[in-house]
DNA sequence: AACGCGCCCTGTCCGC
DNA sequence: TGCGGACAGGGCGCGT
């Protein structure tokens, strides 16, 4: 579920909720979460103080000093805030009980995210092993043209691994190919540097967009007050097969790649 | 090396 | 009402 605007939304709710705060413990609930030896990971959790909350890629990243919590959200993953235990919750993964009495919540109807602790050494080269942040300065136009010059792929796809560009997934891989009128089948090589041009601008600004209408949400998709993203309705082609294009009024249509679904305008993006 | 595919898991919706 | 199949914001590991 959680792309990049969605991530970066919960960091900077949790960044302001919990910085400081003191983790009391870890309760793993469904311990096929974590990566790693349990208890271990309750170990090196336990009284640590969150001393940030930021992101790489699509991960949340807690700060503790010694070590860092890295989670993936994977397609339903949650991380709230609450007064209380969550007791009316389903499908808790994580309890992180703070010491000021609040709680940290995990929770993750599929499980497909994943939880785990690493030292900042063993953090620092797994971030290295990950694509481009696509807000950052080194996201350039000439950046992306070079990159895509090697591969056969279809744009979209192609858009979506995060080895080379980290953040834009299902949602903002179909959004920003329609802002950058590029058709999702299109061979990644033969993009234009006009294309690639637009396509970085066009990435940026849906990106930033949806951050600013607080995420996406279509489904499962909550802050960590546990509240929608606002960005649903802005929305130009996902999940809106047979509706009308928002530039031209062709219906929109839907077609799979690599097993998931792409939306497109068959008339602005040729 | 690059790329396509199946799979992990639970829930919902749609057609019959 | 029940049931099978398709599908859902991700990512890993396999084979070719």
């Amino acid at each position: 579920m959680p792309e990049l605007p969605e991530v970066e939304t919960i960091v900077r709710d949790l960044s302001g909720m919990v910085t400081e705060a003191v983790i009391a413990g870890a309760d793993v609930v469904k311990e096929d979460l974590i990566i790693g030896p349990v208890d271990d990971f309750v170990e090196r959790l336990q009284g640590r103080t969150i001393g940030s909350v930021t992101r790489r890629a699509k991960n949340l990243v807690f700060d503790l000093g010694a070590d860092r919590m890295v989670v993936n959200l994977g397609m339903t993953g949650r991380m709230m805030v609450r007064q209380d235990s969550a007791p009316d919750l389903t499908h808790i993964g994580v309890r992180f009980p703070l010491e000021d009495g609040r709680f940290l919540i995990y929770q993750d109807v599929r499980r497909f995210g994943n939880l785990r602790v690493v030292t900042p050494e063993e953090f620092d080269a797994w971030s290295e092993r990950q694509g481009m942040e696509p807000l950052s300065g080194d996201f350039t136009p000439a950046f992306l043209h070079r990159l895509s010059r090697h591969s056969r792929m279809a744009v979209k796809p192609w858009l979506m691994d995060q080895k080379r560009v980290v953040g834009v997934g299902n949602i903002y891989a179909s959004e920003a190919l329609h802002r950058a009128r590029i058709s999702p089948r299109k061979a990644a090589r033969r993009l234009t540097r006009k294309e690639t041009t637009r396509l970085h601008e066009a990435i940026q600004a849906v990106l930033q967009s949806a951050i600013d209408f607080r995420g996406t949400t279509l489904l499962d998709y909550r802050d960590a007050s546990g509240e929608r993203g606002a960005f649903s309705r802005e929305l130009r082609v996902y999940d809106r097969a047979g509706e009308p294009c928002r530039v031209c009024a062709t219906p929109i249509r839907r077609i799979v790649q690599g097993g998931r679904s792409t939306f497109y305008c068959p008339s602005c993006q040729k």
